[in-house]
RNA sequence: GGCCGAGUAGUUCAGUUGGUUAAAACGCUAGCCUGUCACGCUAGAGGUCGAGGGUUCGAGCCCCUUCUCGGUCGCCA
């Protein structure tokens, strides 16, 4: 029969001493220091607390037991002879007088060992997450987690929203990524869908006369991993707010996440109200990202016309060339040799590059070509002695992408250029609406097209009319960016069919095409709809960002591998033939050699 | 789907130009050790070198195929 404890591993101090006290936990580490000297580290989830046995009954059957089973002392708190002020409760330690076994660990070797359990292979991690997991280190990501999301809830109540949930077996969303289905029994033939993002349920709410809501959002979306991008499913502070504009919702978050991020971050100072904006085109230009990292403070500058006719033949062929200056450069070749392969794995294009050294002579890599126009380039990039340059050439938005690397790969490794202890905030605006296709050649929306453009239908009239053109249309879209990473976006949502409708005739659909695209949407705006605006910031990156882990894995309790598979679960699996006759499928599988 | 990297003991990994019995640390087992705290010392067990094929007198190492994992591009608010 198991009995409660009476207090925790983490808890007893000097004032406790004499009390007679039981704990249970796991056994985390035995040190036999002589044949009646042994020492047992006791673990559970509030911290660590030293058994010390004594007696031979005591010592023999603490020897029988495992690591990692879990079990009850019962003793008395006693004084350490020796105490370790590395410890919480290092001042203590308790006399067993009688310990049992709870739960025996039936294996002496374990796939790996607990408290070095980030070191072992990722896969056989995830296969034994519930191993992984009692390593306080990677226990503390989760735990941040949990404070984080509570913090968020908090303030965002605080705030005046509501958490409304939405159902999650529902129609797809107009969104882009390829859905999870789902069959439905009863209706043969036919699929839920997994939401990709409340999107259409949130902007209902606002229609429906809810005037903020907010919701920690699952959603799934069936596309490939990254290092930052859990497969199949991840969480988003879903938030809409109903009469609205981009500022409103600007002003709720730059009030919400800097307290939560200086509170519960690895570094304490974060970016204050209001965050620096950043038009996109201006970003890609001057940052060669549209999620720049404004902790480094290098820049692009645009060389092609000074470049042009150099003789340097990636220069030519009306190709863009962007510079990156980089003074105070002080790292050998070596390093050089290493960045330009970083950056040409990183974006398939090539960092060219040369220095101006401490004599001011221009000096390495294509140096040679800019020779006969030195005081240009001197005073085009405002060059100081000891300076590196790299640059870039191709297709505007090649170079762009590539100085963009050059900027990030060279400010993070070369002293003095990032301000690294800090989260830096800014919103990316002005998004184009619309977008010449790669394939088909012709207009199409750029981003997700429920985003108001700006202006209106006046705008889109204009356009129309051959008065502007449609590709200088941006839309009320933003972006919100941390430390180079996308935490989110959003939009001021078109709220007003006839607009709708307009913008989706600039790419040649029309209204049959609208309502097939939000047919739930567009009937509820034609009953009066609010100007609205929302934004869903992805918990799991800000997450990430807080605990400064570089993999996505780290901060989620369970998470899949990059295939989208749950080792531990062994999901995705086989069903029963009669689940499928059920579901009226019937496989048809691709044919193994 | 493309490209890059990795796969050797339970774990992390070394392994030189292709050449004797595949090395080390941690863990595990046994013994010693009266204040450890990543305890220490001694000894021991533990290997389909991811899999299959090839070259060779001889392959962990070279070649081909394949599987798995990670990163990245495509894709993805």
């Amino acid at each position: 029969m198991f009995q409660s404890r009476t207090n925790t591993c983490g808890e007893l101090r000097l004032s406790d001493v004499g009390k007679q006290v039981t704990l249970v936990g796991w056994m985390d580490n035995v040190r036999e220091v002589s044949a009646n000297l042994v020492f047992v580290v006791l673990r559970d989830f509030y911290g660590t607390t030293q058994i010390v046995a004594e007696s031979d009954e005591i010592i023999h059957q603490i020897k029988g037991i495992t690591r990692e089973s879990t079990i009850r002392v019962t003793g008395v708190v006693r004084e350490r002879a020796s105490r370790n002020p590395k410890q919480d409760t290092g001042d203590i330690e308790v006399v067993p007088e009688s310990i049992s076994v709870l739960g025996r660990c039936r294996y002496n070797e374990l796939p790996f060992q607990v408290n070095r359990s980030r070191e072992a292979d990722e896969a056989v991690r995830l296969k034994y997450r519930f191993l992984d997991l009692r390593n306080p280190d990677v226990k503390r990501n989760i735990v941040l987690r949990c404070n984080v999301v509570a913090a968020l809830r908090a303030s965002m109540i605080e705030h005046g929203f509501l958490e409304i949930t939405t159902p999650i077996l529902t129609a797809s969303s107009p969104e882009g990524a390829r859905d999870y289905l789902v069959p439905a029994r009863n209706h043969p033939g036919k699929f839920y869908a997994l939401p990709q993002a409340p999107q259409q349920f949130k902007q209902l709410l606002m229609t429906a006369g809810f005037d903020r809501y907010f919701q920690i959002a699952p959603c799934f979306r069936d596309e490939d991993a990254r290092a930052d991008r859990s497969p199949g499913e991840f969480y988003q502070l879903d938030m809409e707010m109903a009469f609205a504009t981009q500022e409103d919702v600007f002003a709720v978050l730059e009030d919400v996440l800097p307290p939560i991020f200086a509170k519960y971050g690895t570094y304490n100072r974060a970016s204050t109200a209001p965050f620096k904006r950043i038009p996109y085109r201006e970003a890609m230009e001057k940052y060669g990202s549209d999620k720049p990292d404004l902790r480094i403070d290098l820049t692009v500058t645009d060389l092609t016309g000074v470049v042009a006719g150099c003789g340097f033949e990636p220069f030519a062929q009306g190709n863009a060339v962007k510079a990156v200056v980089v003074s105070e450069f002080k790292e050998t070749r070596k390093f050089i040799d290493k960045a330009c392969a970083d950056i040409e794995v990183q974006t398939g294009n090539k960092m060219y590059w040369f220095r101006l050294d401490e004599n001011g002579e221009l000096v390495g890599g294509i140096s040679k070509f800019l020779a006969d126009r030195k005081d240009a380039v001197l005073s085009a990039l405002d060059l100081k002695p000891g300076s590196f340059v790299g640059l870039s050439a191709g297709r505007l938005d090649a170079a762009q992408k590539t100085a963009g690397a050059i900027v990030k790969i060279l400010g993070s490794r070369v002293p003095g250029h990032m301000d690294r202890e800090q989260y830096a905030f800014c919103w990316i605006v002005d998004f184009p609406m619309y977008e010449i296709g790669e394939e088909s050649g012709e207009l199409e929306f750029c981003h997700n097209p429920f985003s108001m453009p700006s202006g209106g239908l006046a705008v889109l009239e204009a356009a129309e009319r051959g008065e502007i053109d449609p590709l200088s249309i941006t839309a009320d879209q933003y972006d919100l960016v941390c430390n180079g990473v996308e935490l989110s976006s959003g939009a001021v949502r078109n709220h007003d069919p006839d607009i709708m409708v307009k913008a989706f005739e600039m790419v040649r659909l029309g209204e049959e095409d609208v309502k097939a695209k939000f047919p739930a949407m567009y009937n509820a705006f034609c009953y009066g709809a609010p100007p609205h605006a929302g934004i869903a910031p992805g918990v799991d990156r800000m997450v990430m960002l807080l605990a400064g882990e570089d993999s996505i894995r780290e901060i989620i309790p369970f998470p899949m591998n990059k295939n989208a598979q749950d080792l531990m679960m062994d999901a995705p699996g086989t069903v029963t033939q009669k689940q499928l006759d059920e579901l009226h499928i019937s496989l048809n599988l691709p044919e193994k050699e």
